[in-house]
DNA sequence: GTTTTTCGAGTGGTCGGACCTCCGACCACT
DNA sequence: AGTGGTCGGAGGTCCGACCACTCGAAAAAC
């Protein structure tokens, strides 16, 4: 097997290995089951220290894309079969392995995902989720609709629907989305159409969470997911 | 069998760090926003080196628990705002940090993704999963309600299932419960109850998948869930 | 007196090279 | 055949040093 590994440079070198060898492992360079060279070796291919190189395995062994065992080698697993919901993340982030069929898994997920939350908000939102709700609308509202600003309103109000939720795991992939949001935000953010109908959909989100019905909240969202 | 040996000294000093930094970060020992010890501190703390340190603090950074900024220190952050699910698992872990409120929301969001998996894996499932299924049950069937065996079959049939959805997000979900399971299972598999009871619900699953109808998957899989 | 610049202490980032521990395979002796 | 010893290779840990970045206080310039 080639492994085409460039050496790390710059600043960050632990990152840098970390992901080239995420790279490799989701792109099926090294199959699963497969071996990684050793640690010596990989310092050397990568021009890092060894340091660095056992760093980078460490966070490759937190998303459980490889197995370390001590005395014989570090094994690569089957990304499928991990457990960490941020190598969908990763997935997205490394072109090779961005499939429109991805795409649609992971909005069809998102898609399952926000109607519940907003379900759960709109039955469990306190009056302060509210307020903050209506603080943001009304800054978005002024707001000369700078792009950057209108990214983070957004996310804001995310953040602010998975705690309403009142449940800790759907909070939190709630911030996943968010994160893969900021992340992607900017293509969608810099159209004044974009802030006009993200505008509208926050007032209409609102209105639902003050009504309180989760029933017909699930009927606002199931139209204005379309845009997704 | 005299010679009680312990089992001398906890090998991994690396996971040792890792563990107690992240449990007094659950814990609220050090709370959000506030900056943990410097590494040589932590370091001489532990007793350890500083690689292991390092190493244990990236594996934090992996789960978004804390944010390293050069020259100045690393902070901790807010839990909940993490994207990480596997901080729900971390959560239950930590005797701690367990709580009747988190144990609902978990069941709940549970209970939610299954329905969703099972009535996606019906409409998605192809034949090879259905012979799967049908190997497991025969297996689970034929077996002397080995506990061991019968939570490997659980956790297989678990993954059959996240598989068989067809949507990478909701299998790798089902991986966090298989996992939650495969921990928190020898409290549940030791009855032979328990056994008979896995291997109907088993059967009926199996039945709803090859009957095909997502509609009437959910209803059979509402009542199944009970048990939960 | 106020502003700007400099610089040093503190903290994370990297280095390299040493030693220990664990695993698997081979080998030598019984 | 079985037992134990040996050896190479891999990860685990340690040490001590130096680099890079931040921030604020001290010094210099205004």
């Amino acid at each position: 097997m080639a492994l085409a590994l460039h050496p790390v440079e710059a600043a960050g070198r632990s990152d840098g290995v970390f992901e080239q060898l995420r790279g490799q492992i989701l792109t099926g360079a090294i199959e699963a089951g497969g071996r990684l060279p050793n640690e010596r070796e990989l310092a050397a291919r990568f021009g890092v220290n060894r340091g660095s190189v056992r760093e980078a395995v460490k966070r490759l062994e937190g998303l459980e894309l490889v197995t370390v065992r001590h005395g014989q080698g570090t094994f690569v697993r089957e990304a499928s079969q991990s457990s960490a919901l941020e190598i969908v993340d990763a997935l997205l982030r490394e072109p090779r392995t961005v499939t429109v069929e991805l795409l649609r898994q992971t909005l069809q997920f998102r898609r399952d995902i926000v109607l519940r939350v907003v379900e759960l908000a709109a039955r469990n939102r306190t009056e302060q989720h509210l307020a903050g709700a209506r603080a943001l609308i009304a800054e978005e509202a002024a707001d000369g609709h700078d792009p950057q600003r209108a990214l983070e309103i957004d996310v804001a109000m995310n953040r602010l629907l998975g705690e309403a939720s009142g449940n800790l795991m759907y909070q939190v992939v709630t911030n996943l989305f968010t994160k893969l949001l900021h992340r992607l935000g900017p293509l969608y953010y810099n159209e004044r159409r974009d802030h006009r109908r993200s505008l509208a959909i926050h007032r209409e989100l609102l209105a639902a969470l003050e009504a309180g019905g989760p029933a017909q909240v699930r009927g606002i969202l199931e139209v204005m997911l379309e845009y997704s």
